[in-house]
DNA sequence: AGTGTATCCTGCAGGC
DNA sequence: TGCCTGCAGGATACAC
């Protein structure tokens, strides 16, 4: 199975479903939902007991885990690139990362939603205020206590926030001087720049109109604003639409995104570039498919 | 410095 | 109908 088929689907479905890709991937706007959607119902609460299910999303036995957190308070809720930060009374923080299809949900004591199918990790929440939920069907994330020294050691690994104020032209210009990775290899490694993944590189590439395999540092001065400003444009649309639809993503009400069908590259090989009408090319390079116009997105 | 491979895990498409 | 295989991806460790 090669080229647009292995993300395409069979004969008979509907347009949007043909095009629209079907895989988790959480990624700065998602989280980013997430977090907007727990806020109301989060900060004040205390945690009244844990019951882990999958204790392989831990970071520690799940018995430590449980009394690590139980009788704390949620201060606030926060994102760092594509992970949940919970900041407890006592300044740790919870650190999840969502993985390929985690989720953190609230659900109320009377709720009416189905219940989670894949429940990793159930928090239940004090003064009647029902229960977060941690749902992972894959479980390749991750669930982290970070001591405020682990937690500082930890963030400044991580590249700025592209949607904050650290992320301007002439750092990224500076930046991409530095490294001869090709872009998207560039925009996916987080030490970089926090919070782009296999989707929204192939959007920002698009958008910006470069090939993702072009080494960083060849990319010409004049197109360092137009990525710039790609990168943002793109997850603040994402964020707007409160993320791409797919599968296994819903946000913390349970609703799904609505940037999937605003996608221009991921997951539409074979389909007409929205810009020139060119077939969309799906590539695999670092182990990873990449979309692109090969019309729009020549190597400069 | 950068790439490729394997690992964790599950759902699902596709072949038979 | 169902079994089997391959594939998708985020982060990480490791070999080259």
């Amino acid at each position: 199975m090669a080229g647009a088929a292995s993300l395409g689907s069979p004969a008979g479905l509907s347009p949007d479903l043909r095009t629209a890709p079907r895989f988790l991937v959480p990624e700065l706007p998602e989280a980013e939902t997430i977090a907007r959607g727990l806020r109301p119902h989060l900060p004040g609460r205390r945690i009244d007991a844990v019951r882990w299910i999958h204790e392989d999303v831990l970071d520690r036995p799940g018995s430590e885990f449980a009394a690590a957190l139980t009788g704390t308070r949620f201060e606030a809720v926060g994102r760092r690139g594509k992970n949940l930060v919970l900041r407890l009374e006592d300044d740790r923080r919870l650190v999840v990362n969502l993985g390929m299809s985690g989720r953190l949900l609230h659900r109320p004591l009377e709720s009416s939603a189905p219940p989670p199918t894949h429940p990793a990790v159930r928090f239940q929440l004090g003064d009647a205020a029902g229960e977060l939920v941690y749902h992972d069907v894959r479980r390749f994330g991750t669930l982290a206590i970070r001591d405020p020294e682990e937690w500082k050691d930890w963030t400044d690994r991580l590249g700025p926030e592209p949607l904050g104020p650290d992320f301007t032209v002439e750092w990224l210009q500076e930046r991409l001087g530095e490294s001869r990775m090709p872009l998207r290899s560039w925009l996916l490694d987080q030490r970089k720049v926090a919070g782009v993944g296999n989707i929204y590189a192939s959007e920002i590439a698009f958008v910006a109109g470069i090939h993702p395999q072009v080494p960083v540092r060849e990319i010409p001065g004049p197109m360092i604003p137009r990525l710039h400003h790609a990168t943002r444009q793109v997850l603040k649309e994402a964020v707007d639409a409160r993320g791409t639809t797919l599968r296994d993503y819903r946000t913390a009400q349970g609703w799904e995104g609505e940037y999937g069908h605003q996608l221009r590259a991921y997951g539409r090989a074979g389909d007409p570039c929205r810009r020139c009408g060119t077939r969309i090319v799906r590539i695999v390079f670092s182990n990873r498919s990449a979309f692109l116009c090969p019309e729009c997105q020549q190597t400069p």
